[in-house]
DNA sequence: ATATAACCGAGACGGTACGTCCCGTCTTCCA
DNA sequence: TGGAAGACGGGACGTACCGTCTCGGTTATAT
């Protein structure tokens, strides 16, 4: 009932819209956020800078969207019943995820965003908290079972987990495959202590 | 006994590699990496645009080495005996120092590499791997004093005191102060399973 | 009939065309042809360097089409019934020319087409050709009416007039005035052979 | 008996100065002036740069010395006891000498001294009058001997034969050959008007 | 023979202009 | 009114050449 308006004139044209995002799209695999371009983007869509920008604030934006709309259905969610593989699986498809070349661009954005502040908060929460939802769900499912302790600050557990991975994405110091994310999994549950010595 | 090469030709300046360096942290401080354009750095300094593209392969080279300069004595060394209170100290020095205004060069510096493949490795590898010997150390020792487990992979363990400052730092989805640093330390070392149960 | 294409986008900016000349040409008069640097005409014309470098290849192309735009209608097309008195007021009128501040230009760009045979065909060509049209007029009117011989080649006879005053205005070894100008003129109608003695 | 003067200290160095102008010979005739830059003249010479500017003013001056000392016997002279066969003569070798590769250099040189007013009168002063007096000692031959007019100002005399030449040299707009020279010297002594019928 | 002055190579430096690239805004005409 | 086409101002980039400068080392002459 609020989109009700009945908007005189030519409305907005969808094909447009998404033209948009797939040209974007391609040109973000093929060279990164670099090669992203607006005149480019307008050129291989088809759609004039005018349009893009009358319909994004500037050109992040649209590749912030054009990046989400890649990544929709890539994501897990598990509910195995066990806290400890639920993030095991998760921890390895945001591994993946990371180290793949949709990752790279990723990293990216998440660096342009450190130079915009304007921008950035929102391209943040879309990026991050979005998935935060999720892992947090696992978490306070293994809490509620008694599987994890309750004594502990969510974000903290959380960022335990994919703080290593974000980190290794940006800085690469060190491999980010399905052996280091089971890795991070692991001791990030058993504690780096020599008595906390048990199974995962 | 091996720079004892007399080299022809006038040496280079001393002084206009430090006025260069000098400069372009100012103009770091005030406007972050994006004020540091080579023309500002240029007028400032006094030192030419040619000498600098002589001395440094782009602009994020000098910026790399301005912030790094500006960073010398910042970093602590602990060594107190106990690898907890060891890494508490360094992970609260970490923290402050990402938050920090030249924390957030960093991030831009960091970020800046992910575009620029051909630079990026030297450049991550003189700002990430330059720490990264320290905070060794320092688990090492907590290995042999039988303080830390050593079934870990070192690197896993030093991840998981730092990926999540660093996360935070480019994401700011949660804080980055002391609480939260002891918070993540005190975490990473009892570990998140319910039995581990036990004091820091 | 031919330009009736629609054309589609913004057109051509007419006033920043005329901008960009009118600057180019006051700086040439100020400062001659090394004054007129891109960066100036563009802060002098309000014109970005961009616009002038999409509607130019270089700043020399600028400059001749300014230096042209200057110099309509400054020369004379005279047809007095008499070849020889129409030579006279066309080399009178080129030797003002070239030796007027405006004329310094002509060298300068003369002389910068000596270095660079890409543009400098095509610079000659609208510099030195569309001159030529007319004297070769008076020349052809001549030979008509029976003043003037008709067994020389009128290339020859045409540069027996101004390359003198080309050779005078480069090479600056003697006057350039209009007594020069009537003297050319009347010694290359009757020869130089002692013979040859007649009125002109 | 002036420059007895003893001098203290090392004397210039005579192979250095000749190192010069063969390597800028060298790169003046392989890319023109703009060829002849002073970095490369001091690496092909292996004379450094200090030296060069030592003993010329700026690499005009040097462009200018090496080119001079390659047309040293260019330059034909002749006296045949015909005022008419010596310009026939003079003139071809001058239009030879114009459509040369080093001609190239000569336009380069009287060019860039279009904007350079500091040092351009010495530079055409030994370019062009050095060649001036040799023709101007036909002209006088011819005038006592009674074959030429004595009531012509001689410079326009010579500059109705030589004029033609640099004219084309610069502007190309016809060609620079010996037919042209022969044609340029037969009209210029025969003169234009029709009533002027006679041999050469 | 030794001092000393001028030389010379190498090459770093400040300055100035170049031409290119991309961003985000604008203007014009068409559907 | 939406949109395609594309021109425009702004501003940073990295390169090239000029002419000056500072090193350390060399060489001819004058004492």
């Amino acid at each position: 009932m609020a989109s009700q308006v009945p908007k005189a004139g030519r409305p907005r044209s969808e094909p447009a819209r998404r033209a948009v995002l797939t040209a974007c799209g391609e040109l973000l695999q093929q060279g990164g956020l670099r090669a992203a371009t607006t005149d480019r983007i307008a050129a291989l869509s088809g759609v004039s800078k005018a349009t893009i920008y009358k319909w994004w604030p500037n050109k992040y934006a649209v590749a912030l969207e054009a990046f989400l709309s890649q990544m929709n259905a890539e994501s897990p969610d598990p509910d195995t019943g066990s806290a400890a593989e639920d993030f095991r699986l998760t921890v390895r498809g945001t591994a993946r995820f990371y180290a793949s070349p949709i990752g790279r661009i990723f990293a990216q954005l998440l660096a342009e965003a450190q130079s915009d502040p304007t921008e950035a908060s929102d391209l943040i929460g879309r990026l991050v908290t979005s998935r935060r939802g999720v892992v947090r769900a696992i978490w306070d499912r293994g809490v509620l079972r008694g599987e994890l302790r309750d004594d502990v600050d969510p974000d903290v557990a959380l960022d335990l987990f994919f703080g290593p991975l974000v980190y290794r994405m940006l800085a690469g110091h060190a491999p980010l495959d399905e052996r280091a994310a089971d890795e991070v999994v692991r001791v990030a549950l058993t504690g780096l202590n020599r008595t906390n010595r048990n199974k995962t």
